[in-house]
DNA sequence: TTACTTGTACTAGTATCGTAGTACAATCCG
DNA sequence: CGGATTGTACTACGATACTAGTACAAGTAA
């Protein structure tokens, strides 16, 4: 998996459970890409593209900031559609496999019961 | 989406939903690929990542057909595995978009309800 | 065997993608 | 203003992916 998708996803699952908080600072672009041992274009990619998901704010000479705009509900609905639009590319391919609605039911519902209540 | 994995879903799913049945035989690969306006190469590689998965089965000479062995036991777990492995993706793609496994579920089972008793 | 049909191996060209390098623009702060 | 810090635009290189072209090999059937 690419840099850019392995770092965005990062991004995305810190702020989903709360380790990073609306309002906090990121890095920038520059001391991330030294961390990572990365080119700064590819941080700025993909600050950018998260800017544009509307989860990330940048002001420049300032920073990068989460935001706050994927709170409230107008991106509520935004987002229920993206749930709806993965669910869609996963119910396409299970069954290009030839796995019913049920099977893949079944099997997440196998993870619900095991997983532990965490958090 | 590339040529090939347009093919390679087609064929899988047309093998899923019964139109076309075991034993059957496929179109040649020249056949098919002047129909399909591609290169006899770019169906053959289809045919062989199927028979590798071990839903065709093809005899030099003679022709593509859709194979048996993926009905028996063997290949059942195999294709278990491949139902885990893809919900894996699904529910890690899913996590990092901030939905929980219960949101999953919601949608899915929206969907069972929806669904239409086809065939 | 010989002509024909089938799939296959090898090669090459083209496009796309991912990343890095470098130079630029906007903003802050003394 | 002027230096420092921030994000951004543009370019280019390397790698990989996809498809096509051509020649080959294995099998069938007369």
């Amino acid at each position: 998996m690419p840099l850019y998708a392995q770092l965005t996803r990062a991004i995305r699952f810190a702020i989903a459970t709360g380790r990073l908080r609306v309002g906090e600072q990121l890095p920038t672009v520059r001391q991330l890409a030294v961390d990572l041992r990365v080119n700064a274009n590819t941080v700025a990619k993909v600050y950018a593209e998260l800017e544009r998901s509307g989860i990330l704010e940048t002001r420049r000479g300032v920073g990068t900031f989460v935001s706050a705009r994927h709170l409230n509900p107008g991106h509520r609905e935004e987002h229920e559609k993206h749930l709806k639009e993965l669910v869609d590319r996963f119910v396409e391919e299970a069954s290009a496999m030839g796995f019913s609605l049920d099977d893949l039911l079944d099997e997440l519902q196998n993870r619900r019961s095991k997983e532990p209540k965490n958090v």
